[in-house]
DNA sequence: TCTTGTTATTGGATCGATCTAATTCGAATC
DNA sequence: GATTCGAATTAGATCGATCCAATAACAAGA
């Protein structure tokens, strides 16, 4: 065992210091890269730090001094694959800044939000980005201002005027996707949903009430899908027997699509042909299932990175004004839309 | 702005204790729920604690007190839906146990892991749960001993009988795979790999090979597919065209084996009647790719559980021997998979 | 020689909790 | 009445870092 510490096992800066014939401060100025030092003490220091296997306690340093480098993140699913590549893009911007990230699951409640803030407020994290959970209020943002914690929206917001807010032109790629399938001579067109109301939802019903309206459609045909693999084939049969009898089909997101999509083709349509269907999200399943989805792509990783961003300015330049970036979605045209039947 | 704290605007137990009209040792034993302390002292204390907006500094009391309420977890790939699975099977039962997770990606590389370890142990992490990367060595468990570091190792191990570890059957799961196709008929049976090679690979190719040489069949079938759902169709057409004619393929994984599928569906091939497919882990997809995939199931999410708990109990009681809890795997038939063709 | 300035280093106070050992205060026992 | 005891409380030291103001060392300029 190396030389010089006391008991309980764990070198400390005090235990460098005196192994390399300084001061506890100047110990601490070499850790911190301060340019205060002389060259050759740092090196010295630095040798001895890695001879003895010192770790640095951020607990005690973040006791004094304001960082701790640690960021939480708050999400309403793991298992959900749009939100793991997500967090996989912030996990990487943060990493490559040099931060850690604290992960937690609020499962779609506000509660459980709370008690998760309160846990990472304990353990001194620089910032939070979040994902409300769908029942959180606006009262999240004045709370976050008095406890002076910087917090970062992500996909979904609270407020339509206030905060940092990263997330995807949703309303837009509702309108790609229409005017996808009106250019291949779609009329009438339903619009299936199902899962959880917020921000992200209304944005998504607004862009294709709007497109619907400009192109002097009706957009009254809305079909509730639960969530899954599972359960589509009813769903699949009301669609085609609805009143309106629609040719087409916009989901919610790519699982709905993919459901949908065989509940179909088990009653015998043929997707793509026969009936079209539009995804959301372009995450790999549209690519794995048969037919290949027509998808808008939202790319989750690219958003993570964006709210990674916008948490890092926040915290250099904490006066700065509040910003929001909206990035743009894109239409991958695959396999399950086609024309129209000239009949429509 | 409520009464009695003096300038940084942070509520600290001091305040508490003077509001209240005890002292600091008090309001401590109030927090940590002391039967020591009276239930008058109790009541008032954190009344008090409530209306001050009281918030516990976890930095400074894991400088004497020894846990942090806080664990690592490190992953080497966050968007592979497996992961994800089992991260939020561990999320939940450190959550549900008070505990926070701290969540890093080693991204497949020993280099990042270690520096993501350093990370960890200077937030003072009570442990962590490691899925090593591939190129991890065993010294990591000695240095973790070394380090005081409770360690539980999770799908993947980087020795045979040191530390613990939560993984799966994966030798056992081939055998189901295995026996499912020769109960069919099969003879003539390949294995599809790709990807990096770790202990969860090696049991899989051992538990293939093994149950291949109980039943007298040559397991000398091997391909190398490429992972993702692209790249497929040369795969597919590569394992038709082999010299053994091959009438039934067991894929390391869902994502392979969909790619497969898809591939075999694209050359005019009928899955499940003309070629059999099985998949290893039974994630969504299997159910959302149409022929359905008959799949092993392993339940990522109770894995992950597994290894938390695991975490705990070390953390309970640090001298217990070491412990392995490997759950079974499930065989799900579904509809990749047929009755080989009588002439085989 | 004496000041001035620059560069490098340092001791001591401090952050907010916990730990230890000591103290208070009644009630029970001798 | 003195002593013992247990329950409830507390002052003061302590954990490991950072901050601050002071200082040492030495070169340059008056």
């Amino acid at each position: 065992m190396p030389e010089g510490h006391q008991r309980s096992g764990r070198v400390t800066l005090l235990d460098v210091a005196q192994a390399a014939g300084v001061s506890r401060a100047t110990a601490s100025l070499v850790i911190r890269k301060s340019p205060l030092v002389a060259n050759e003490t740092r090196r010295k220091v630095e040798e001895v730090m890695d001879r003895l296997g010192y770790v640095y306690n951020m607990g005690a340093a973040s006791m004094r001094a304001a960082r701790s480098n640690t960021v939480g993140v708050i999400v309403p699913n793991l298992t959900n694959p749009f939100f793991a590549e997500m967090l996989a893009g912030i996990e990487q911007a943060l990493d490559d800044a040099g931060m850690i990230v604290v992960l937690a699951n609020n499962r779609e409640s506000a509660a459980n939000q709370k008690t998760i803030l309160q846990r990472m407020r304990e353990r001194g994290v620089d910032g939070v980005i979040v994902c409300p959970a769908r029942d959180v209020r606006t009262s999240l943002l004045s709370k976050a201002d008095e406890w002076q914690l910087p917090l970062v929206q992500v996909l979904r917001h609270i407020s339509e005027n206030k905060g940092d807010y990263a997330g995807t032109d949703y309303a837009g790629g509702m309108r790609q996707a229409v005017e996808h399938l009106v250019s291949l001579g779609h009329r009438s067109i339903a619009f299936a949903t199902g899962g959880p109301v917020h921000s992200a939802y209304r944005e998504r019903l607004a862009g294709f009430l709007s497109a619907m309206a400009d192109h002097a459609l009706d957009p009254e045909i809305r079909i509730e899908v639960p969530l899954g693999p599972f359960g589509s084939p009813a769903s699949a049969e009301s669609l085609l027997h609805h009143s309106a009898r629609p040719s087409a089909v916009i989901c919610f997101n790519d699982i709905m699509a993919a459901g949908l999509a065989n509940g179909m083709t088990d009653l015998g349509v043929r997707v793509g042909q026969d009936f079209s269907i539009v995804g959301f999200d372009d995450l790999a399943e549209a690519e794995l299932v048969r037919p290949r989805l027509t998808s808008i792509a939202t790319f989750p990783g690219e958003i993570g990175a964006n709210a990674a961003r916008l948490l890092l300015s926040r915290l250099q330049t904490p006066g700065r004004a509040d910003q929001r970036i909206v990035s743009l979605t894109r239409l991958v045209v695959r396999q399950s839309t086609g024309a129209a039947a000239p009949g429509d």
